[in-house]
DNA sequence: TTTCAGCACTCTCGGCCGGAGAGTGCTAAC
DNA sequence: GTTAGCACTCTCCGGCCGAGAGTGCTGAAA
C-alpha cells in the first residue's frame, strides 16, 4: 500500500482510538495532514474503504476502522508506545511487592494489567508438564483424620484433608513426613508416581495415593489458576455503555474453560497474539480485542497474560504495556525461585 | 395501618419486584383483589403515598414502593419464601464439596450464594479476635532463606518467605519446626507472643517474630478476605441497563475497605439486617438494598454473608435463601474442625 | 496524472407536534 | 364506605423538519 495511504489508516486509527468518534476528512486534514486538502484525503478515504479497511456507520458519517483495518494497523503500522517512567516504577513496585506465591503472584499481576492498559485483564498462572514437589507436611486434624500439605514450585500451597483407614498420631506423621519429603521433595511428579508404586500396602502409599492425585488435578490443568480483573475499566468506554454487552464480556471472562482453550492455544505460537473482533472463536467477544502474550519463570513454565476491551483499543500502548509487566513478572518469578 | 392497607402495599411490592414496571389500581384490582373496585384500590394508593410508602414516577402512572415502603414491608410484611428442594439440594452440595480451607470455602459460599439469589454476593471469612495456630512448618529455600509455612485454624494456610541472618540447612529447620510446634501448636496466638518475648536471640526468635507479624496481619482484618461474586446477574436487571449503575455498585465491591466496615456494623448486632437504599452509608448503593446475615463454624469465629441487588429485589427468597446458604456453610465449617 | 474547490446529496440528530394509551383524582350517587 | 363516570395529566411513539456533518462527484488548475 502507498505511503500515504498508510499514514491515513494509521491516523483514523488513532483519532478514533482517543474520541470514539467516526472519523471525517476535515478532522484529518486539520490534525493531521494540514497540506492536503480534505477533498484529497476523502478520495483516500474512499480507496481505504473500497480495501476493507474502513467503513461507515452511515452514508454521510465519517470513517471507522473495520477488524481488517486494526488487523493492517496491529501488523504494519503500530510501533511500540514509550512506557512513562511512571508507568514503569507502578508496574515494577506492584510486581515486587506481591506475595511470594503463585496465586497470589497471579492476582497481583492480573490487577497492575488491567491498571496500566486501563482495560480487562486475565492471567493464568505458569505452569508446566511435570510438577515438582518442594515439601510436603502432614498434620494430625483427628486420629483418621490428616491435612496433607504440598508444596510445589511457585510456592504453591495445596490441601487436602484425607481420612486414612488407620489411626496415626501427629508424632508418627512427623516421620512419615520426614522420610516422604527424603524420597519426593525438590523430584519431578514422576518420583512420586515411582514411589507410590513401588510403596508395601500401608499409611504412607495411601498418603502419597492423595499426593498424587493432587499433582494430577495439577498437571492436568482442571484446576488451572486462571484470574481476570479490570472489567469495571470497561464499564467506561462507550462501546460499553448497555450493560447487556458487558454482560456477554462478562461471561466469557468467567467461563474459565474458555481461557483456558486461549492459553493452549497461544503456547508454542508466537509471544504475542492479538485477536481482533471477529477473530474471535466466541461470538460473545464481537467488537471486542484481546491481547495474548505468554510468561513464566523459565522455558518450562509458561502462563498468559492478556489484555481484553474494546477493538478500540490503543494497541500500541497496549501492547508495550502488556509485555513490560510480562517481563516484570516474569524476572520476579524466576528471582523466586519460583 | 388497617389489613386493607398492609394487603395492598404487599402487592404492589410483590408485583412491581417481578415486573419492574410501575403497577396501577387496575393490574392490582384484576390480579389480587377481584372484589374491590379499581377506584377504591386508587384511593387507598392514593393514602400509602400519602403515608410515604409509595411514589409515582409521574402524575399518571402506576405506583413504586419507596425506600420506607420496602422497609414497612420487610419489618412486617414479609413471611419467608419456602425453599424449592432443588434449591436446598444444590446450596447443600455446592457447599459439601468445597474445598477444605477457609479461602476456598469463602469463595465457593459467594458463588453459591450469587446463583441461588440470582443477585450479587459479598462473603468475608470467618474470624475471631484470637487467632489458633495448628502447625508450622519451615523449608529451606535458599541456605539463608526459609519458607515460613503457618496453618491457622480454619485450614488457612499462610506463607511468608523469610530471609534469615544466619543459615540454617533443612534438617536443622525441620527440627526447629518441631520445637515450634511443641510449643505453641494448638494454641492461641498470645501463646507464641509470649514465647517470643521469653526466647533467647537467634533463629528461633526470629522466627517466631514473624510468626507473630503473619498474625496480627491476620487478626487486625487487614487483610481480611473479602471476595463477591454475581455482578453479572444484577446485568440482568433493568435497574443497570446503562453500565454507569453497575460501575459503582462494582467500585463499592471491589472496596474491600468499605465491605469490611459493612461486617463490623453487623458484628454484634441482630442477626439479620437488611440495609434498603438511601439507608445505605454509600451513595453509591443508591437504589441497591443489601441483605446480610453473619455466619461460622463457632461463636467465636463469625464472618458475614451478603447479597447485594436492587431495592426491587425479591426480599422473602433472599432472606430465606441467605439464611439457608449461611446455615449449610457455618455447619460444614463446623464439621471440618475449622 | 494528481490535487483541489465547489456543490449537490445523504443521513443523523434534536426538537417539536399530536394522537393514543395508561392511570390518576375527583365527584356524585348508591 | 364503595363505586361508576369522567376530565385531566403525563409518557410514549411516530412523523416531520431544519441544522449540521460529511460524503462523492465534477471540472478546472497544477
Amino acid at each position: 500500500m502507498e505511503n500515504r495511504k498508510q499514514a491515513i489508516l494509521r491516523a483514523v486509527v488513532q483519532e478514533f482510538t482517543t474520541s470514539a468518534v467516526p472519523v471525517g476528512s476535515q478532522a484529518l486534514q486539520t490534525r493531521y495532514f494540514v497540506n492536503l486538502s480534505s477533498a484529497t484525503i476523502r478520495s483516500e478515504l474512499a480507496d481505504l474503504a473500497d480495501l476493507g479497511y474502513l467503513t461507515q456507520p452511515h452514508t454521510s458519517a465519517g470513517r471507522v476502522p473495520t477488524d481488517s483495518g486494526y488487523r493492517y494497523f496491529v501488523d504494519f503500522l503500530m510501533d511500540l508506545e514509550p512506557i512513562p517512567d511512571r508507568v514503569k516504577a507502578y508496574i515494577q513496585d506492584e510486581v515486587r511487592t506481591a506475595p511470594a506465591d503463585v496465586e497470589g503472584m497471579v492476582e497481583r499481576v492480573a490487577m497492575t494489567l488491567a491498571e496500566v492498559t486501563r482495560n480487562a485483564s486475565v492471567a493464568s498462572a505458569p505452569q508446566g508438564a511435570l510438577a515438582r514437589i518442594k515439601h510436603v507436611d502432614l498434620v494430625s486434624l483427628e486420629p483418621k483424620e490428616v491435612l496433607l500439605i504440598l508444596l510445589l514450585e511457585g510456592n504453591l500451597l495445596r490441601q487436602q484433608v484425607v481420612n486414612t483407614t488407620q489411626p496415626a498420631t501427629q508424632a508418627q506423621l512427623t516421620r512419615l513426613a520426614a522420610r516422604l519429603n527424603a524420597s519426593i521433595a525438590g523430584r519431578a511428579s514422576d518420583e512420586a508416581r515411582r514411589h507410590y508404586e513401588s510403596a508395601p500396602l500401608g499409611l504412607e502409599k495411601e498418603l502419597l495415593g492423595r499426593v498424587i492425585a493432587v499433582l494430577d488435578v495439577y498437571e492436568k490443568g482442571s484446576e488451572n489458576l486462571v484470574v481476570h480483573d479490570g472489567v469495571r475499566n470497561l464499564l467506561r468506554q462507550p462501546e460499553f455503555a448497555e450493560s447487556s454487552r458487558v454482560h456477554q464480556v462478562l461471561e466469557v471472562l468467567e467461563e474459565t474453560r474458555y481461557l483456558t482453550v486461549l492459553l493452549r492455544q497461544l503456547i508454542g505460537d508466537s509471544d504475542l497474539q492479538i485477536v481482533i473482533g471477529s477473530e474471535n472463536t466466541s461470538s460473545r467477544l464481537q467488537g471486542c480485542a484481546v491481547v495474548l502474550t505468554s510468561y513464566g519463570p523459565s522455558e518450562r513454565l509458561k502462563g498468559v497474560l492478556g489484555v481484553v476491551g474494546p477493538t478500540r483499543m490503543a494497541y500500541s500502548q497496549t501492547v508495550a504495556r502488556l509485555q513490560a509487566v510480562a517481563r516484570s513478572a516474569s524476572d520476579r518469578m524466576a528471582e523466586l525461585g519460583v
